[in-house]
RNA sequence: GCUUCCAUGGCGGAAUUGGUAGACGCGGCAGACUCAAAAUCUGCUUCUAGCGAUAGAGUUCCGGUUCAAGUCCGGAUGGGAGCACCA
């Protein structure tokens, strides 16, 4: 073993000190920019999942170098974020140094994996050369109005104590921690994402992402089409409600707005109740967006007495309740409610003894609403709607939309579920927000040739329970003057999210050294975008998301070359313990890729792993096909004693050869990697049964298992005595060649395959079915039967139809 | 609940996109080499019947389209993922 630890350790300085790697910016070769996520270089070490996507991502680069594009394969870390401030306070580190040393432990295990990344551009987030950058961007967001200061519930985690993004805390749920979430009320930097939801869902038919990756993304911005109603209230004032279901408007019979919307506040002097409905607003102030959810299986709320709303096209005066339910920061924070068409509206119409009116002929609604999935789909009329009585829903909900315009009662709109960007975080170890406040002049931003901002070397970093960043207590930080007037003033002490810094490192890859602009925009041009970008599912719904928003914003004012600047996304499957259930290391089914490496070489790991099941789904690690991967390998080593004296290539051999080039090549670019594996086998198999094969028999099969086995390929190559691969070019297969001049091919009686017949490239249709009459088994088959038709499909299969 | 993806041997998975289902690998069984073990090599390995040629069944289940369905269409069941009182 400590034989291939040498062979692979001798490789990988090779291509050090040969700069094998290094891509040159401006480069007449195609470019070509190959993507892996960088890692968070946590305390634990590289991954074997990491190892998956960044072989896989190997493999094409190192194919496509050969075969002559200039190839950008990057890599660097993304280093601020909570578990290293967290492994600091335990260890009394700076999480500096702490980063430092994961840095260190990462980066030799990925050399010892023999990735071919680019060293040339590595760079950490956390390099104030970097957030410089990152801190100088969030000024440009301030500066066109994008960036902005509100004070608005948020997710509070009580654990990590900081404020968290809705994207971080989807489901009420610390994503970190697992925490529930509680919501507070707190000033914080908000970026308007909000804005781009229209250019975030169009932009998605710029990129060759995955499906599900755009689904994901389209989910998440959750587009929905209605209409918004400016309801009267009776004497006086008024609100405005969102429907998406304008056709069931004459089915109102109450309407529901947010306990923690702005609308209650304005219409308090009114409430006859006052007592009773201060007390729900404290109620559901209390309660997370988890409890909202799960204590109200029933529907809590209250009567808003003394206020009366006018329905505008009946002129019906119907109640109107508190329920929290109803979001104050989605929509209007207010809703009709329908409770004949609605399940939602029909459980609190019979908690709080309502009035239900059909208006739509759907039959029975005595035991539950029927939805407008229901309705819409089976085509039923209106009733109880007026002039709209006998139109299908599909038809009124148009006409009810033209009325509701044309009246001015309404107009439509698009909703999204996508929010603005809390971009405030009360930790330390994060990149400074670059933002002052003084008394006289109010928030002002630093001046951009004072950046970076540096985060100060202190001793406590503590996260602290009043919601206060830790920065606060560092007065000789915090206390500076005001860009404007030269006053006191003091700076920001929140942080930014970790997602700030990653959102927009792929451009810096471009340009990584560039000390006057993030990158410019020469460099930009010449590598054009991301062409393909490997990374998690889970990173849908937030990074890709951020970075898309990041980009565009940048696109939109002048700073880099395309709106979408991330051409194909693609994510592969967790790799999971033998147990089949996630790798943790308190199930003790982790396995260090270090480990494998030692024992069977970064090789055998590297094609195992893309060995192992298809690439986009989830795989079980099982250590005995690990093994039969090594021995694969091993076979590789033994057919060198095949190799004879002869020249060129071996002519049995000419119509696999040609074939499995073909298939490497497509298969390396569709994330077939498993595939390209089996193929590579095969032909090794087909080496092995034969008594000799040439020298350039062999270093075919060499140069085609390369790219995901690099090191040994490489060794045996040179003992041939060639040049080695990764300066050599990739083998180009001949089209014509890949198909056999003879084959088998299957005679089916009505479907069912009855025997084989063998047919050369020039039999025509003719020859072909005469073969196939004679076939032995065929003749048993179709005795004294009547012949209805032959298909003859050429090259595949002969189908002879008998009644 | 909504959205979405998936279902193939004992296991991981192939199937040129509608054309011989189970490639390749793992595991298992039998054999060779060996004093023995490891390694390596050879053969078999979807199920049923048969010594065998062969025949029948078979890609979760039911139905449809087609000369031909793992693949396309409709329905059911089971599982994963995401969102979840979003009006």
């Amino acid at each position: 073993m400590n034989e291939i630890l040498k062979i692979e350790q001798k490789w990988q300085k090779y291509w050090e000190k040969h700069k094998t790697f290094e891509a040159k910016t401006g480069s007449k070769k195609t470019p070509y920019y190959i993507l892996v996520e960088f890692p968070y270089p946590s305390g634990a070490g590289l991954h074997v999942g990491h190892v998956r996507s960044y072989t896989a991502q190997d493999s094409l680069a190192r194919m496509m170098r050969m075969q002559g594009y200039n190839v950008l394969y990057p890599m660097g870390f993304d280093a601020f974020g909570a578990p290293a401030e967290e492994y600091a306070i335990k260890t009394h580190q700076h999480p500096k140094i702490v980063v430092e040393n994961n840095i260190k432990v990462f980066g030799k295990q990925m050399k010892s994996l023999g990735f071919s990344f680019d060293w040339s551009r590595q760079f950490s987030t956390t390099d104030p050369d970097y957030y410089k950058w990152t801190q100088w961007q969030f000024l440009q967001f301030y500066k066109h109005g994008m960036a902005y200061k509100d004070t608005i519930p948020v997710n509070w985690c009580p654990n990590c104590k900081t404020v968290l993004s809705n994207e971080d805390a989807a489901g009420g749920v610390c994503e970190r921690c697992g925490s529930q979430v509680e919501q507070r009320e707190k000033s914080q930097w908000m970026l308007k994402m909000a804005s781009y939801s229209e250019d975030l869902l169009n932009g998605l038919e710029d990129t060759n992402f995955a499906d599900r990756v755009k689904l994901g993304q389209i989910n998440w911005i959750g587009k929905s089409t209605g209409v918004e109603v400016d309801i009267d209230i009776v004497g006086g004032g008024n609100f405005s409600i969102f429907t998406t279901c304008p056709e069931t408007i004459y089915g109102i019979t109450f309407f529901v707005i947010a306990p923690d919307g702005k609308l209650i506040k304005e219409l308090m002097p009114r409430v006859e109740n006052k007592e009773e409905v201060e007390e729900y607003i404290k109620e559901t102030a209390k309660k997370s967006n988890m409890d909202r959810t799960e204590l109200n299986k029933g529907k809590s709320g209250v009567e808003v007495k003394g206020i009366k709303a006018i329905n505008p096209v009946n002129g019906k005066e119907v109640p109107v309740f508190l329920g929290d339910f109803v979001l104050g920061d989605y929509g209007t924070g207010a809703v009709m409610a329908v409770p004949s068409h609605d399940q939602r509206d029909y459980e609190y119409a019979k908690e709080h003894n309502l009035e239900i009116i059909q208006v739509i002929d759907c039959g029975d609604i005595s035991e539950h609403a029927i939805e407008k999935h229901d309705y819409m789909g089976h085509g039923y009329k209106l009733i109880n709607s007026e002039e709209f009585d006998g139109m299908t829903a599909d038809e009124a909900r148009e006409k009810i939309s033209d009325m509701l315009e044309e009246k001015g009662y309404g107009r439509r709109v698009n909703n999204y579920k996508m929010r603005d960007w809390i971009f405030s975080r009360q930790r330390f170890w994060g990149e400074p927000i670059p933002m002052i406040y003084c008394e006289k002049c109010g928030w002002q931003p630093m001046k951009e040739e004072d950046l970076p901002l540096l985060l100060p070397d202190v001793a406590e970093y503590e996260p602290t329970d009043t919601g206060e960043s830790p920065l606060a207590k560092i007065t000789d930080w915090v206390n500076t003057t005001c860009p404007h007037c030269g006053g006191p003033a003091r700076r920001e002490t929140d942080t930014m999210p970790n997602w700030a810094g990653s959102s927009w490192y792929f451009l810096r890859f471009m340009d990584p050294h560039n000390e006057k602009e993030f990158a410019s925009m020469d460099a930009m041009k010449y590598w054009n975008r991301v062409d393909w970008y490997n990374g998690g599912m889970e990173h849908t719904a937030r990074h890709l998301l951020y970075a898309r928003f990041w980009v565009q914003f940048l696109y939109n004012i002048g700073l880099v070359p395309h709106k979408e600047m991330i051409w194909t996304r693609v994510s592969h499957g967790m790799i999971l313990g033998s147990d089949n259930q996630k790798m943790s290391k308190s199930k003790g089914n982790v396995i260090n890729p270090d480990d494998i490496v030692n024992e069977y070489g970064a090789d055998t790991l590297r094609v195992y792993e893309m060995f192992m099941g298809d690439y986009q789904m989830d795989a079980p690690w099982n250590t005995d096909s690990l093994r039969g991967c090594r021995r694969f390998l091993d076979k590789i080593i033994r057919l060198k004693d095949k190799v004879n004296e002869k020249e060129g290539f071996t002519q049995s051999l000419e119509v696999l050869q040609n074939k499995t080039i073909k298939k490497v090549e497509y298969d390396t670019t569709h994330m077939g990697y498993n595939t390209v594996i089996s193929s590579l086998m095969i032909l090794a198999n087909a080496y092995d049964e034969m008594d000799s094969i040439t020298k350039e028999d062999y270093r075919l099969l060499l140069t085609l298992l390369n790219p995901t086995a690099p090191h040994i390929t490489e060794e045996l190559n040179e003992q041939l005595g060639f040049k080695p691969i990764c300066e050599s070019e990739w083998p180009k297969y001949d089209e014509e060649k890949t198909v056999e001049n003879v084959k088998d091919i299957a005679v089916q009686v009505n479907g069912k395959v009855r025997g084989t017949i063998q047919i050369t490239v020039d039999d025509n249709e003719q020859v072909i079915k005469e073969k196939a009459m004679e076939c032995e088994n065929v003749m048993k088959h179709i005795e004294g039967k009547e012949i209805v038709k032959v298909i003859v499909i050429k090259g595949k299969i002969v189908n002879i139809v008998v009644k």
